[in-house]
DNA sequence: CTCTCCATGTTTTCAGTGATAACATGCCCA
DNA sequence: TGGGCATGTTATCACTGAAAACATGGAGAG
């Protein structure tokens, strides 16, 4: 607040990153430019340079932020472990997942849409504390179904692949090419994730000779 | 053949879009300039302008090229119906399709990031054959398995966005994050799809009145 | 209390992009 | 043989992300 010095901005940092949110909340869709930003802040175009290497830089920031509120919801939201059986959590995890994108959909595309992660490593921590999170959800489910406990990392990315690719799928419109009326709702997804019981009692781990490690 | 003419290029059109798809097939993303497409194939930028109204048109016919394509694979390598059980038949379908798409990353990529999918009727076109075909198979497991034929839709869309949110998080490296080794491998994918065959029987249909909405 | 340093901002400039307009060429057909 | 027109070409434009050189003024040292 009061910040009614002309020249310094105060805190151009966080005021960029919530902007760029603010923006991708409204717009739909189409890629903001540098340019508009500044413009709409009321700085010039260098000066984001002053706080970020790049444009890349800063929506990796965006980005990471999206993942932190992701996590924040279904912290506030998930009923707690143990108060409704394992697979049934992670199917909720799942729903409010895709309720999560469908709420705010060009924030959700653009952390997805960066191409090298590991470039960015507040994003790669955000994304992997995400991952975890959904992690743990899915080895509860699997460990209640006395599967392998290991099977854990292929259930969550099973999982959040069929989340992921829904939201894609829909958001891009290729979903809707077949309206009969009768499609794939929201809500409905998550039920057709099964753990595959049967298949996995008598697949081979892929783990088979590394360990497990946990950072 | 025969085209040396040094004005007239002879058939620029095909040329733009195979040497796009090579492209494709080389460089593993990036996003390629019209400029130096022009260039690689010694042509002015305007000349691509005579057989195509935009940049995003030119991709748009190499994405429904990609289509056709993954078609033309089901249609020689996937088993007649019949000849092996629905279910089984239809995760099948969904390996080929990985194997796809991580075949041509780049190609697979550029099928799906098209924003307005509507305003290339071709695209939508071969788009909506792809999905016929998925369709079909989800159709013959969903009547295999007893339950309502109209859940074909249900089934085949949850199929194709566990598939593509599986190549989508894989490429992008978001399923590697948590590489202890035993991740989710490309194989195993379809395995995580199953008919939710109790939780169908008791659920409601969703053809009632209306359906989803595209943003 | 003053003065200087430097983080933070600005202006200027550059190469590259997609796109359009005006002009050039030469194949095809009357 | 010669003209029409599809198909090329050469400017040129507005826009983008980025970097260089310069300006400002708040905060800490004396």
């Amino acid at each position: 607040m009061t910040t009614t010095s002309t020249y310094h901005h105060g805190n151009l940092r966080d005021t960029l990153v919530a902007t760029v949110i603010a923006q991708l909340a409204q717009q739909h869709d189409a890629a903001l430019s540098l340019r508009e930003l500044a413009r709409t802040v009321g700085v010039s175009v260098a000066a984001v340079y002053r706080h970020f290497p790049s444009k890349e830089a800063l929506l990796a920031e965006v980005a990471a932020a999206g993942f932190a509120s992701l996590i924040a919801k279904w912290e506030t939201q998930l009923p707690p472990p143990g108060s409704l059986p394992a697979e049934q959590r992670f199917q909720l995890l799942g729903q409010q997942y895709i309720e999560f994108a469908l709420a705010a959909p060009a924030h959700y595309r653009l952390m997805f849409e960066h191409q090298d992660v590991r470039q960015f490593p507040a994003l790669q921590e955000a994304a992997q504390a995400c991952f975890q999170y959904v992690l743990q959800t899915a080895g509860a489910a699997v460990r209640e179904a006395g599967l392998d406990p290991r099977w854990d990392k292929a259930a969550a990315s099973a999982g959040w692949s069929l989340g992921h690719g829904y939201v894609m799928l829909l958001l891009s419109g290729r979903l809707a090419m077949a309206d009969g009326g009768d499609a794939l709702s929201p809500a409905m997804v998550p039920r057709f994730f099964q753990l595959p019981v049967g298949a996995l009692r008598q697949a081979a781990l892929p783990g088979g000779t590394s360990a497990i490690q946990s950072n």
